[in-house]
DNA sequence: TATTGTTATACTCTATAACTATA
DNA sequence: TATAGTTATAGAGTATAACAATA
């Protein structure tokens, strides 16, 4: 009994492993099926989601934040490029760079998938009002603690 | 303005968006990193986490799970077999059905992953002591509501 | 010298289709 | 006939290493 070194029970570790298990208890997954639907692999909709409208991104930032190498970035973009998706630009501070931002097309389409994987499982929409906004409310405090 | 046909704002949905930002927004992105830190690629640790520790499942029924091939299960579990995580049992029903079931080895490196892929998000753990339970309790009633 | 992105290449992962054995 | 799993094969995805351009 007492504190185990790899498992911790705090309120904070329960509430997330729940989180966990309601992402991951949908069948088919949702990303992998979303993305799919999109005509897109789970990774190029993870660029996608990750190039949010009128921001530009260096294919640099994007290897790291999908955890991948940047020749892997080089192959997806050239794909997702050739489909209208998104453009490259040259940085103006830096001519080794290449700047990644979604076309008016790749816009479009991350709405749509992003309108797929916004809409609540059941579990949470069977819930009641009270606790719904219970729910939001705690998140809210919790993300924009860190902003 | 109202609503629009795509993107709805109740309680629920925001709810859901919040709870996907906490998920998405770690860097590296948790699976892809925890799957890599024990060998694995992303997907042969949905497969394990899949499989609960004493629960036997058909691999047309893990296939269906990790929305894949049938092929690509046997691929996977040939690997997984291979390294002593996992094995293929006989069903006493349908001679044609294989049932997969993690090893002891299998239970013990599920855990230590489970147990990294638990750990809660900075955002989550540095919320107030009332604001955690708050969200564990409310995450138990949308998950026991389903069973 | 170090870094960004590309290319060439090989390796891993995944799906398709044909097959075996059951049902 | 239909289904569960396997095999052979091809295709998609990914990483490694060498490279060109720039810092």
């Amino acid at each position: 009994m007492g504190v185990c070194a790899t498992t911790r029970d705090d309120a904070a570790t329960e509430a997330w492993k729940l989180l966990l298990e309601l992402w991951w208890s949908e069948r088919p997954p949702r990303f992998p099926a979303v993305a799919g639907e999109f005509g897109l692999s789970p990774m190029a909709l993870g660029l996608l989601k990750s190039l949010e409208p009128g921001i530009e991104l260096p294919m640099s930032t994007m290897a790291e934040w999908l955890f991948c190498d940047a020749s892997n970035v080089t192959s997806m973009v050239d794909r997702l490029e050739a489909r209208g998706l998104i453009e490259r630009r040259d940085s103006p501070k830096d001519r080794r760079v290449k700047l990644l931002a979604l076309t008016a097309e790749g816009e479009t389409l991350r709405e749509r998938a992003l309108a797929r994987l916004h809409e609540p499982p059941e579990a949470l929409a069977s819930l009641s009002m009270a606790d719904q906004r219970v729910l939001r409310d705690t998140l809210r405090r919790a993300l924009s603690a860190e902003g």
